[in-house]
RNA sequence: GCCCAGGUGGCGGAAUCGGUAGACGCGCUGGUCUCAAACACCAGUUCCUUCGGGAGUGCCGGUUCGACUCCGGCCCUGGGUACCA
C-alpha cells in the first residue's frame, strides 16, 4: 500500500503518547487558549461516528492554535456518574463503578484511535474521590453563604448571624424561602435549632419541604429540567408532583445576573434565547386586596396593572395557603373535592388536560382595590402556587387564560382598553387607551402601568415587582451512584463535614434498591455515619453536580490543596471556545454559570462566566437503508397477471374470473384455460377440489404454484402457453418440491416494488449495505430468518431504499468510528466528518461519500512520493501559478479555521491539490508550507511526511504558515458581462484599465453585437473586478 | 399557541457589505487502462429546448441596473417551550 495509513497512525500515536506531546501547563510567557468540549457520559454502546464531530473541531483549533504559538488546554474528561450504570447494576448487581471503568475504557480507546490532541494527564473523572472531593468542598460554600441583594452577591453566613442578631431579619435584603419576619430580641430568643432552621431559609444550599418531581419508576426525584412533558428524559418514566424534604440550590438568587451575563458572552442567538425564556424575567406589581368580611389581604402579581380596572374575579392557586380559610361553609365540599382533584392529578394529566378549564368558587369576595366593587375569589390550577404570589387578578377582556376561564365560569368581562373584541375573545396587545377607568381613561398603555404603580405605591397596597420563572434547582436524589453529601445529621438538622475529612468517600452497599422502609439506596449502607454516630445524608447529589465546575479543575487537575490554584485559574482565566450540544442549554449551561458566579463572589475564581464562545455542534443523524419484503402471493399474482396482460402469449386474460360460484385468478376464455396461484402446500388440494368440476364445464385448471412463479417466471409462462397452443393438453402438475418450503421470504429490489405487492419496509444493517446496494450473502448471514430469502434484483443486484433517521441501534443504521478507522483511516475520518457540512447544522452520515476524501489524502501523498512510493521533492523555485495556488489557500483555509467552516476549508484544500497535481509541482517552497497547513485537520500524514523531509521536530509545533498578498494579485481580470442582469459572456482585461475603458471593451467586442441588437444601451454599470452589466 | 433555526441539482453542501447560482465531494453517464474486475486517470452531469435560447435557490409580491442574499405576506421542515399572570 502506498499510503500505508495504518501503520503511519499507530506510529504517531504512540509517538505523541509517549512523548507526552499535548501536555500542557501553565506558561506565563504565551498567550493561553483554552478549548473544551462538553465531557461525555461514558455509556455501553461506545462512540458512533456523531459523537467524535465536536472534538475532531476542537482538535483542529487547538491544533491550528499551537502552531500559531499559543499555549493550548484541550482536555477531556469523562461525567461518570449517571443513571443507566446504576439501573444496570439493579439488574446485574455489577458494581456501577466496575461498568463504569470498562466503558470509560472503551470510551478512551476509540478517543485515542481519532488522533485527538487531548492532555490525558489533566483528565478527569467525576465518579473518582480524588476529584469529587472538590465537588463536595464546593457544596460546603454554598451551605456557608447566602445572597445578599444589597451587595448583590454571596456572603458568608457568619454575616447573616451577627446582622440578625442585630436587627431581625429586617436587617437584611436576601434571596430566602418567605417566612415570617423576625425582630433582633426573636432571633436572640430561638433557640440552636430554630435558629439553624431559619438559616436554612438564607443558605444557597438549603435543605427544604419542596414540591418535586418524583419519577417513582427511577426511585428519585428530578430536577425541571430532566423532565419532558410529565416524563423523565432519561427512561421516559412517568413523574408526578410530591412535597418531599429536598436539597436545592438557590440558583434563583442569580436570575438577574445569569440574565445579564448573556450579554457579553457570544454564544448562539438560540441557545441565549432558550436561556431568557428558561429565565423568564416578567416586570409587573404586587397588588394587595383586601377581602371582604375578613381581616385578609390577598397580595396577588401582575404584569399589566393598568388593567386593574378590569379584575372582575381573583383566583389563586389550589394550594394557596389561604384557600381554607376563604372557603365558606356553603362550598366546602366543593373546594375539599376539587383540591384532591388537583392533588391526585399527576403532571403529565394535568398538560395532558391543558385547556380543560377547571376551577372551584371559594364563597368568599374581595375588593377592588380602585373600585372597591366585591369579586368573587376561585381557586384553579391554571394559577401555580409557585410563581409569583400564587395569586391573580383576573382580567378576563384582556388576557386569554382568564377570559377562557371566565367564559367557561360565566363571570362578567369588562374591556378596560380599546381596541378589542372582548366578548369573543381577550385583547391581550399592549396598545390602545384605557377606558372604564375612571381617572386614567385616555392614557395610552406604557403610561398607564406607571400611573397606576405609583397610585398603588402612595395608596400603600403594593409596590413594582420583578418575578423569574427560574425555580432554584432541586440537588437531592434518591440514588447509589451519585457523589455523597459532606453532610451528617445533628439533632435531625444538617451539618457539613470539616474540610479535612473530605472526600466522603461513596460506600460499599449489597444491594442498589430502596431499603424496605423507602430510604434511598445509601440506607443499605454499613456505618454510614460519623466517629460520632451522627448519620450522614442517604441522598446523593444529581448528575449536574460534577458538571458544574469540572472546567476549573482541568485547569490544576493534580491540586490536591485547592479546586484550582490562584496561578493557575489566574492563567487560564475561563474557557475560550466551548463546543457541544444544544441540549445543554437549559441544564448544564445554567447551572455550571450559576456554579462559576457563586465561586466568583468568594473570590475563588477571577472571571464571573465560565465559557466565553459556545458552538453547539449539529447532530449526525443515521442514513437508514431499507429492504422490501413483499407478500409472495401478491407479488407472484402481480407478475403474472402483467406477462398475461401484455398479451406476451397471444392471448386475452381475464383477471379474478367469476365462474361457477368461485373466483379464479386469471382466464383466458377463448381457450377456455384457467391459471390459479397458489402456495405449495395448498396447490394440491385446490387442484383435487376444482379439477373435476372445471372439466366438466369444459374448462382446463393450471395450478401455479407461488414459488415456480416467483423463482421461475419464463418457465410458468412457456407452460401455459403449450396449453394455450394445444386444446387437448392437460397440465402437469408437480408440487412435490414447491410444498416444502412454502413462503420463503422474498425481497424485491426496490425499483421494482409495486404498492400491489404489499411491501413491507424493513431497516437493513447499514454495514450489509454498500453504495445503496445490499451484499445479498451478507445479508443471509444476518438474520436466521432470511438464510434461504429469495431476491428479486435489478440488472443483479439489490437497490435498497434509504432515509435520514436519528443514528440509532433499532434502526440498524449506527456507523462505529473504529470500523471506519479500520477501513480508510484516522485522519480520512477526521477530515470526511468536517467535509460533511457546517459544524453547527445537523446532517446525515453516508459512509458512501467518504472515497472522496480518502481518494484527496491519497493525492496528497502522491504529491510528495513518486510511482516508486520514494519521496520526491525539489528545491527549485514555484512559479507564480504555484505561489497563488498555495497563497489563496493558505488566506482561505486560515479564514476559515476562525470562523470554524471546516467543511469548506477541505474543500480549498482539495482545490490546491488538484492544482499542484496538475502543475506536476514537487517543490519544496510549495509543499513544505501546505503540509503545515494540512496538519491540524490530517496530523498523522502530516507527521510522517513532516519527518520523511527531513525535519527532527514534530509537525504538531511547526510555524503555522501565513499568506502573502503579492502572491494573490492578478494581473489580467475577467468580467462576466450581462444585459439587464443576464449573463452573456467573458471578457479577460487588464487588472489596471479604468471603469471606462472596460465598459468600452465590453460594448465594442463581438459578442455584444448580438445582444446590443442595435440599440444604444441606457447605462453601463462597471463595477470593478466584478462584473459589467449593459442595460438596454 | 409562542420562540429559535432552516428550505439551493439525484445526495451532502458552496456562494450572503446584493454582482458569473450550483465551488468541492458523492452518485450517475461515456471514455482510457485491463483477458476481466477493482483501483487509477480523462470528459460530461440543475431542468426544459425547435440547439436560437428559455426557466430556475419553498410560494406570492416589492425594492434594484442587478436579489439565494434586502423588505412585506404566506407555506413547509427541524428544534426548544408551554397555563409563569
Amino acid at each position: 500500500m502506498e499510503y500505508d495509513f495504518r501503520e503511519i497512525e499507530k506510529k504517531w500515536q504512540r509517538y505523541w503518547a509517549n512523548n507526552k506531546t499535548f501536555r500542557s501547563s501553565v506558561m506565563p510567557e504565551k498567550p493561553k487558549y483554552y478549548v473544551l468540549d462538553m465531557f461525555p457520559y461514558p455509556s455501553g454502546a461506545g462512540l458512533h461516528v456523531g459523537h467524535p464531530l465536536g472534538y475532531i473541531a476542537t482538535d483542529i483549533i487547538s491544533r491550528q492554535k499551537r502552531m500559531e504559538g499559543f499555549n493550548v488546554l484541550h482536555p477531556m474528561g469523562f461525567d461518570a456518574f449517571g443513571l443507566p450504570a446504576e439501573q444496570y447494576a439493579i439488574q446485574t448487581g455489577q458494581h456501577p463503578a466496575k461498568t463504569t471503568e470498562i466503558n470509560i475504557k472503551r470510551y478512551r480507546e476509540q478517543l485515542d484511535k481519532i488522533g485527538l490532541s487531548f492532555d490525558w494527564d489533566a483528565a478527569v473523572v467525576t465518579s473518582d474521590p480524588d476529584y469529587y472531593h472538590w465537588t463536595q468542598w464546593v457544596f460546603i460554600r454554598l451551605f456557608e453563604h447566602w445572597y445578599d441583594k444589597k451587595t448583590d452577591k454571596a456572603l458568608p453566613i457568619q454575616m447573616l448571624r451577627e446582622a440578625f442578631a442585630q436587627g431581625g431579619s429586617q436587617a437584611v435584603e436576601a434571596a430566602c424561602t418567605p417566612h415570617e419576619p423576625f425582630t433582633a430580641s426573636e432571633w436572640a430568643g430561638m433557640s440552636d435549632i430554630d435558629q439553624q432552621k431559619t438559616l436554612l431559609n438564607y443558605r444557597i444550599a438549603y435543605l427544604s419541604d419542596t414540591m418535586v418531581n418524583w419519577c417513582e419508576k427511577l426511585g428519585t426525584v428530578l430536577a425541571n429540567d430532566e423532565v419532558k412533558d410529565g416524563f423523565s428524559i432519561r427512561g421516559n418514566h412517568p413523574v408526578v408532583q410530591k412535597k418531599m424534604q429536598q436539597w436545592s440550590l438557590r440558583v434563583s438568587a442569580y436570575a438577574q445576573r445569569l440574565l445579564d451575563g448573556l450579554d457579553r458572552i457570544d454564544w448562539s442567538e438560540a441557545i441565549k434565547e432558550t436561556q431568557r425564556n428558561w429565565i423568564g424575567r416578567s416586570t409587573g406589581a404586587e397588588i394587595l386586596f383586601d377581602v371582604h368580611g375578613h381581616d385578609l389581604r390577598i397580595q396577588i402579581f401582575t404584569t399589566r396593572p393598568d388593567t386593574i380596572f378590569g379584575a372582575t374575579f381573583m383566583v389563586l392557586a389550589p394550594e394557596h395557603e389561604w384557600a381554607q380559610q376563604l372557603t365558606t361553609d356553603a362550598q366546602r365540599r366543593a373546594v375539599e373535592a376539587y383540591r384532591e382533584e388537583v392533588a391526585k392529578r399527576t403532571e403529565r394529566e394535568r398538560i395532558a388536560e391543558t385547556r380543560r378549564v377547571t376551577g372551584v368558587f371559594t364563597g368568599s369576595y374581595a375588593l377592588n382595590p380602585f373600585t372597591r366593587k366585591p369579586i368573587p375569589i376561585w381557586l384553579a390550577d391554571y394559577v401555580l402556587a409557585g410563581y409569583g404570589t400564587g395569586a391573580i387578578m383576573a382580567v378576563p377582556a384582556h388576557d386569554s387564560r382568564d377570559h377562557a376561564f371566565a367564559k367557561a365560569f360565566q363571570l362578567p368581562i369588562v374591556p378596560v382598553i380599546e381596541g378589542g373584541d372582548t366578548a369573543a375573545e381577550a385583547y391581550e396587545s399592549k396598545t390602545g387607551k384605557l377606558i372604564n377607568s375612571q381617572d386614567f381613561n385616555g392614557l395610552e398603555v406604557p403610561r398607564a402601568i406607571e400611573a397606576i404603580n405609583a397610585k398603588v405605591e402612595q395608596m400603600g397596597i403594593g409596590k413594582a415587582k420583578t418575578n423569574y420563572r427560574l425555580r432554584d434547582a432541586i440537588f437531592s436524589r434518591q440514588r447509589y451512584w451519585g457523589e455523597p453529601f459532606p453532610v451528617f445529621y445533628k439533632d435531625g438538622m444538617p451539618q457539613t463535614l470539616p474540610d479535612d475529612q473530605l472526600p466522603l468517600v461513596l460506600p460499599e452497599v449489597e444491594k442498589y434498591l430502596p431499603t424496605e422502609d423507602g430510604q434511598p439506596p445509601l440506607g443499605r449502607a454499613r456505618n454510614w455515619h460519623d466517629a460520632q454516630g451522627n448519620p450522614y445524608e442517604l441522598s446523593t447529589m444529581p448528575g449536574f453536580a460534577g458538571s458544574s465546575a469540572y472546567y476549573f479543575r482541568y485547569m490544576d487537575s493534580k491540586n490536591s490543596k485547592e479546586l484550582v490554584s490562584k496561578e493557575a485559574n489566574g492563567y487560564w482565566r475561563s474557557v475560550d471556545l466551548y463546543v457541544g450540544g444544544s441540549e445543554h442549554a437549559t441544564g448544564h449551561l445554567i447551572y455550571s454559570r450559576f456554579w462559576n458566579k457563586f465561586l466568583f463572589d468568594l473570590g475563588l475564581v477571577c472571571e464571573d462566566e465560565p465559557f466565553k464562545k459556545l458552538i453547539n455542534q449539529g447532530m449526525i443523524q443515521g442514513r437508514s437503508n431499507f429492504v422490501y419484503r413483499v407478500n409472495n402471493r401478491k407479488y407472484a399474482e402481480a407478475v403474472l397477471w402483467e406477462k398475461l396482460n401484455s398479451d406476451v402469449l397471444g392471448f386475452k386474460f381475464k383477471r379474478d374470473y367469476n365462474f361457477d360460484h368461485a373466483i379464479y385468478t386469471f382466464c383466458c376464455e377463448e381457450k377456455k384455460l384457467i391459471i390459479e396461484c397458489s402456495a405449495g402446500k395448498t396447490a394440491q388440494k385446490f387442484l383435487d377440489e376444482h379439477q373435476g368440476p372445471l372439466r366438466r364445464s369444459g374448462y382446463r385448471l393450471l395450478v401455479l404454484s407461488i414459488e415456480e412463479i416467483v423463482e421461475d417466471l419464463d418457465a410458468v409462462l412457456r407452460r401455459a402457453a403449450v396449453l394455450l397452443d394445444d386444446r387437448e393438453a392437460l397440465p402437469e402438475h408437480d408440487f412435490s418440491k414447491a410444498s416444502k418450503e412454502a413462503y420463503l421470504p422474498l425481497f424485491v429490489s426496490k425499483n421494482l416494488v409495486r404498492p400491489e405487492h404489499q411491501p413491507m419496509e424493513i431497516h437493513v444493517e447499514v454495514s450489509l449495505v454498500r453504495n445503496d446496494q445490499l451484499d445479498l450473502e451478507a445479508f443471509r448471514h444476518w438474520r436466521i430468518e432470511y438464510e434461504k430469502a429469495l431476491f428479486v434484483l435489478e440488472g443483479g443486484v439489490y437497490h435498497c431504499g434509504w432515509a435520514v433517521e436519528k443514528m440509532s441501534k433499532s434502526l440498524h443504521n449506527v456507523v462505529n468510528p473504529d470500523d471506519i478507522i479500520e477501513d480508510f483511516g484516522a485522519d480520512t475520518l477526521r477530515l470526511y466528518e468536517m467535509f460533511l457540512g457546517p459544524l453547527q447544522s445537523s446532517k446525515p452520515w453516508d459512509t458512501n461519500g467518504i472515497d472522496g476524501v480518502h481518494k484527496f489524502l491519497l493525492r496528497v501523498w502522491r504529491l510528495f512520493h513518486n510511482a516508486q512510493n520514494k519521496l520526491e521533492i525539489n528545491d527549485d523555485e514555484p512559479t507564480a501559478e504555484e505561489w497563488k495556488s498555495l497563497h489563496k489557500t493558505i488566506k482561505k483555509v486560515r479564514q476559515d479555521i476562525e470562523e470554524l467552516s471546516f467543511n469548506t476549508s477541505v474543500a480549498a484544500f482539495m482545490i490546491c491539490v488538484n492544482e499542484l497535481s496538475q502543475l506536476k509541482c514537487r517543490k519544496r517552497a510549495i509543499l513544505d508550507p501546505f503540509i503545515r497547513l494540512l496538519s491540524p485537520f490530517a496530523p498523522h500524514l502530516a507527521e510522517e511526511i513532516w519527518q520523511r523531509l527531513g525535519h527532527r521536530d514534530c509537525i504538531a509545533f511547526a510555524p503555522a504558515p501565513s499568506h502573502d498578498e503579492k502572491h494573490l494579485v492578478e494581473s489580467q481580470v475577467e468580467y462576466p458581462v450581462s444585459f439587464n442582469g443576464k449573463t452573456r459572456f467573458l471578457i479577460v482585461v487588464p487588472a489596471q484599465h479604468s471603469q471606462e475603458l472596460v465598459s468600452e471593451l465590453a460594448l465594442s467586442s463581438d459578442k455584444a453585437q448580438k445582444w446590443l441588437e442595435g440599440k444604444t444601451p441606457k447605462k453601463v454599470i462597471v463595477v470593478p473586478n466584478r462584473i459589467v452589466n449593459i442595460v438596454l
